[in-house]
DNA sequence: CAGGCAAAACTTGTATACAATCTGACCTCA
DNA sequence: TGAGGTCAGATTGTATACAAGTTTTGCCTG
């Protein structure tokens, strides 16, 4: 989070490097962000800092209790549940939708993206990998040219980030099936429906990565809302 | 808008009350708030009054332009279809969820809802029946027990609102066909199927009396999102 | 009279001072 | 010893003063 540069920060940029600090998991579900702490790290008066505090608060990414400041959020069972619950709703329509609309340009601007991926593995930064895999469902999003679900998956998968630092089953061994590969490819035949299921697959993969067991609620599950 | 009590209201009362008055368009798309009106209205510095504005924007009811203020936003035509397809993907599963949770408590509820619907309209008050018709569909996410898709679902109410306000075909021969009741019938038999195709129809019948013609784009249709 | 420039009036943006609240240490007393 | 209470320090909440930017007004010029 260095910031060595005198340039006067608004709320928005100090609110993107606080998000990539918990996307990349230098910033762990529970810790503390005291104001003028943060303040005196941007160099900002503790209003702007509030105010980027705060959005982030709605996006789900930190908690604030009254009087007693904010927290990066400790997101519980259920609303793990939910994220994903939520995700499978949103995101295989969308990327049905993305594979009528991708161009060259597009495909070119995943796979280096993909790069990025290996590259970050391969650099032995998980957090930074994590973070990239994030950032390529809201390209599709994108892609797709749907505004409105693409502000919805942002925070999905914000939390999804918090979410995997909470639950992810076994920390070392990490993912990265060729599941962006394979969906690249079916965007570039613009195979909508191969792409919608691709992406069902996928979620469900992250989802059954994750380690939920206590929660056993009658709810509707995951794999119920992904099945048809 | 009344405000006579001397209580201290805190951002979130503002926020609320500022909400209603945009659902029942007493504050039509395009007006504009400003933060020291705002602040005597309420007797609150423009601190909260701020704040109050900055959770609406996020909402997607306010739009702030930097530097310039904030006022009650003007959906595009774009926008006002992408709010339907989201609705279009997360309602209707979520009624069907809902169907399996639905209590006697939950009828009893829904039920004067729809009697309070039937009284606004009949008292001349479109307004006050639109906002009631938009709480009753966060209603039923309540009912589901998803909070994520119930907070979603909450920005996407407001913002049909505002895309009511806009592009109704008719303003006034108004609506309110029977098909609150009928999906009140499927909860009540724990109709999940029911539901979630009752929960389609209505959606469309919504969507098919606004005046969006103008957009005419080759994007996925709401018609084809509702299909299958 | 239209166009454009300039200054004044107004509105929002940011910093800071002060108030309210919480936290934790220490002390007292059963 | 430990339960409870009180006070000091630290942290967040709110109001306000000032800075920066925008809009309006009115004057001047062609």
């Amino acid at each position: 989070m260095s910031n060595i540069t005198k340039e006067k920060l608004a709320a928005e940029d100090i609110a993107a490097q606080l998000t990539n600090a918990v996307h990349e998991h230098r910033l762990k579900p529970g810790a503390k962000l005291r104001e003028d702490e943060v303040s005196d790290v941007f160099g900002v008066s503790r209003t702007v800092v509030r105010q980027a505090l705060r959005a982030l608060a709605f996006e789900g990414l930190l908690t604030i209790e009254r009087n007693r400041g904010a927290f990066v959020s400790k997101p519980s069972l259920k609303e793990a549940h939910e994220v994903f619950q939520a995700r499978a709703l949103l995101e295989p329509s969308t990327a049905r939708a993305a594979a009528e609309r991708t161009t060259a340009a597009d495909i070119v601007l995943l796979e280096r993206h993909i790069k990025e991926e290996h590259e970050a593995l391969d650099q032995d930064r998980p957090g930074l990998a994590l973070k990239l895999s994030g950032d390529f469902h809201l390209e599709i999003a994108r892609i797709a040219d749907q505004q409105t679900i693409e502000q919805f998956l942002k925070q999905l998968v914000s939390r999804s980030s918090l979410v995997i630092a909470l639950y992810w089953k076994r920390r070392n061994a990490l993912c990265e099936s060729n599941a962006h590969h394979a969906l690249v490819d079916a965007l570039r035949n613009h195979d909508g429906s191969a792409a919608e299921e691709l992406m069902k697959g996928h979620l469900l993969d992250i989802y059954s990565q994750l380690d939920l067991r206590e929660y056993d609620e009658g709810a509707t599950s995951l794999k119920e809302a992904l099945r048809k």
